[in-house]
DNA sequence: AGATATCACCCCACTTTTACCCACTACGAT
DNA sequence: ATCGTAGTGGGTAAAAGTGGGGTGATATCT
């Protein structure tokens, strides 16, 4: 599964080194090396998903009801942006533009390992959410209702 | 399946190229590169479906009751609209006039995938329908109850 | 009916973008 | 030191996307 975090740097064609660990998991867990990469459903990131992985995540979304138009939107902003990407012999992938431009990417990339899954996020957002939640001081009430 | 978006340019004849990725999908995994092209039912767009899911979809619609008179406009709405197209050599279909005036397709079109379908917005349709969704921060409610 | 306009269709030419290949650096392990 | 692997940069051929004719069919007007 995926895990741990990774600092790599995008080209300017937009182009970013998947950690070696991720190809490995790919490789080993999935025996499939492509990627299906998406806006995040609730954060300024991509997301990236296995194959297996997104026909999952798929179904669920397929089951909204398009009578609902925030319902309609949310498919949308998922199914919409999403692309299917292999790495190349040098295990990297070309992030399309609208994807670049929808997680703020630049130079300095970031990929958080998410278990099933993992994310991408510029290098300055990916602080500043990590400073967030240090700064907070996670509220006690709220660790007891979920039980940590 | 069609995934991701695209934006393409309708040149004055109002010519658009289908995007190069849709097309290898009615290629390869339909095996017949037609498309039949109607005015979406909810949204002011137009929505493309390969020959099979259109099937599937006139199937539907053909349950409707005709002594309903909803349920005749929504059949009017869509079947008296569609078209069949074949891209031709460049890979761009004609979109008729009167398709064009119904979404507001201009210049600049947007296509987004939806799984077996993709949807065909006027850019600027397309933007408003999008920022709306990035501003609002879905209704957390809304998420819970569908399980995502 | 004949002349004329309009539209769809096909072909060609151009620009931009993408895919693919090769080369280099940094670092760790042997 | 040397080898292998991860990560990075760049160049080039192919493909995608775009604009603009020409032609033949059909429609319109006189």
């Amino acid at each position: 599964m995926f895990l741990g975090g990774y600092a790599n740097s995008m080209d300017e064609k937009g182009r970013v080194n998947i950690p070696a660990d991720y190809r490995d998991v790919l490789r080993n867990q999935h025996g499939d090396c492509r990627l299906i990469i998406t806006r995040d459903l609730l954060d300024d990131c991509l997301r990236a998903y296995p194959v297996a992985r997104w026909r999952d995540w798929l179904a669920k979304l397929e089951k909204l009801p398009a009578s609902n138009r925030t319902a309609r939107r949310i498919y949308r902003r998922v199914v919409s942006s999403a692309v299917v990407l292999e790495p190349d012999k040098q295990g990297r992938v070309l992030i399309p533009a609208s994807l670049r431009q929808a997680a703020q990417l630049r130079k300095a990339v970031h990929f958080a390992g998410a278990n099933q899954t993992f994310e991408i996020w510029d290098s300055k957002l990916w602080q500043q959410e990590t400073e967030l939640v240090d700064a907070e001081d996670f509220d006690p009430a709220m660790l007891d209702e979920f039980g940590l």
